[in-house]
DNA sequence: CAATTTTGTTAGGCCAGTCTAACATTCATG
DNA sequence: CATGAATGTTAGACTGGCCTAACAAAATTG
């Protein structure tokens, strides 16, 4: 069975699953499941359900969710999709870094697996998306993501941006104003506990800034 | 209500019934909606019931199918949205016109109102599609169809292609070896009844070919 | 023009995906 | 560690989209 069989709701769901655990350890919650989706929490049991009968996912009630090899099979090619097309969105129709993640959340259902082989040749193969995220190759190989939260870094050591969560657009924007993307370069001036801010400094613009908590939490650097 | 927020059974069927009377008068039944759609008459022709209840069509039980007004505009953004990805295909991911009508089939429910005229800045703003069929503008406006089937064409006088249906691949395909494509240029030497043959000459290539009756039926012309 | 064939509709069923409401389990805290 | 809060599951209902089977209407034709 190709993922392409399986329904919108199914790649999401085993997509969402897989992506729980790429850049923190914590498992996924049916909770936040259904609210990332945007539906109820009953739905998400239901889906899981279907899943687990299926063997895409390992689940007891009330017990963890886990993928199966083919579950996780399926995920890798639905997230390969997904950063292409959003590489493939800015890249070749000029959109905003900020704009592709909605786009790209609909496209991936509906491409082919021609179609995505076409704009991988077209964009050369690219092996990150438009934040820093890696790309998997067609037979689901994935560079291990690297680079810790910018929140956790000491201060004072050249740092440069690997990756930018693009859950929230308006942080996005706000990002490309400051001229933080990734590969940008950077140092953490000071964390401050009790203000929760975080200072850093961008030696090629000679600027200071300010961040608060969800922005650091929102960054990826490593040393540079 | 957007087009965006129909079903994409709904969107294929105004599409269909649209479709049906661009290059033929003859409007379309409930079992050719449902061979074309690959699904069994009582599936269209209930359908057909909760298009008619959403006020997109007008149709009492054995009588013909007719778009409303909205259902007309619901229809046409839907073709315009099938060639502009169609002519996309062909001229940015470099897809053969053979291979682009079933990706756009899936394409044209996926794709946002900005992806779409991100598409057509890209290319230019293009008038025809792959196969000939004129693209409607922005706001619903469309060429009127020009040319008439091969096979009800007068001999010997100078004819250029304007459309090749897209209906079937392997036609397309073998229409390509022959190095017919919308504006070639060609003349009909004769039609031999009895024998469903149509040859025509194709001065550019100085060559002669006899179609059957299905290709002659799938190619549109006009004098030149 | 009556009978037969073709075409279209309705009835009834199934599945996925959604909801609300009720219930079960697990977790956290006093 | 008992209990209340948080989290997850199940039950039951609904919709759209599909099916098959039975039926109704329309078209064809002898
Ligand atoms: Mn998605
Ligand atoms: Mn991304
Ligand atoms: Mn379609
Ligand atoms: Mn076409």
């Amino acid at each position: 069975m190709s993922v392409s069989e399986l329904s919108s709701a199914a790649q999401d769901y085993l997509k969402m699953i897989w992506s729980a655990t790429e850049w923190s350890a914590t498992p996924i919650t049916v909770g936040a499941m259904a609210e990332r989706m945007g539906v109820k929490p009953s739905t998400v049991s239901d889906g899981i359900r279907r899943l687990a009968k299926q063997g895409l996912v390992t689940h007891a009630p009330y017990g963890s969710i886990e993928l199966t090899r083919t579950g996780n099979d399926h995920a890798v090619e639905m997230v390969r999709r997904h950063r292409l097309l959003e590489t493939f969105l800015v890249k070749v129709l000029g959109y905003g870094w900020d704009e592709v993640h909605d786009e790209a959340e609909i496209l991936e259902h509906a491409v082919s697996a021609t179609m995505i082989t076409r704009i991988d040749e077209l964009l050369g193969h690219p092996v990150r998306d438009p934040h820093g995220d890696p790309i998997p190759s067609p037979d689901g190989q994935l560079r291990p993501p690297q680079g810790v939260r910018l929140a956790a870094v000491d201060p004072d050591r050249p740092l440069t941006i690997t990756r930018i969560s693009d859950a929230d657009p308006d942080m996005l924007r706000y990002f490309t104003e400051l001229g933080l993307a990734p590969d940008t370069r950077l140092t953490v001036l000071a964390h401050r506990p009790y203000a929760d801010v975080t200072t850093i400094r961008l030696p090629d613009r000679d600027l200071d800034i300010d961040l608060g908590p969800s922005a650091a939490e929102s960054i990826w650097v490593i040393a540079s």
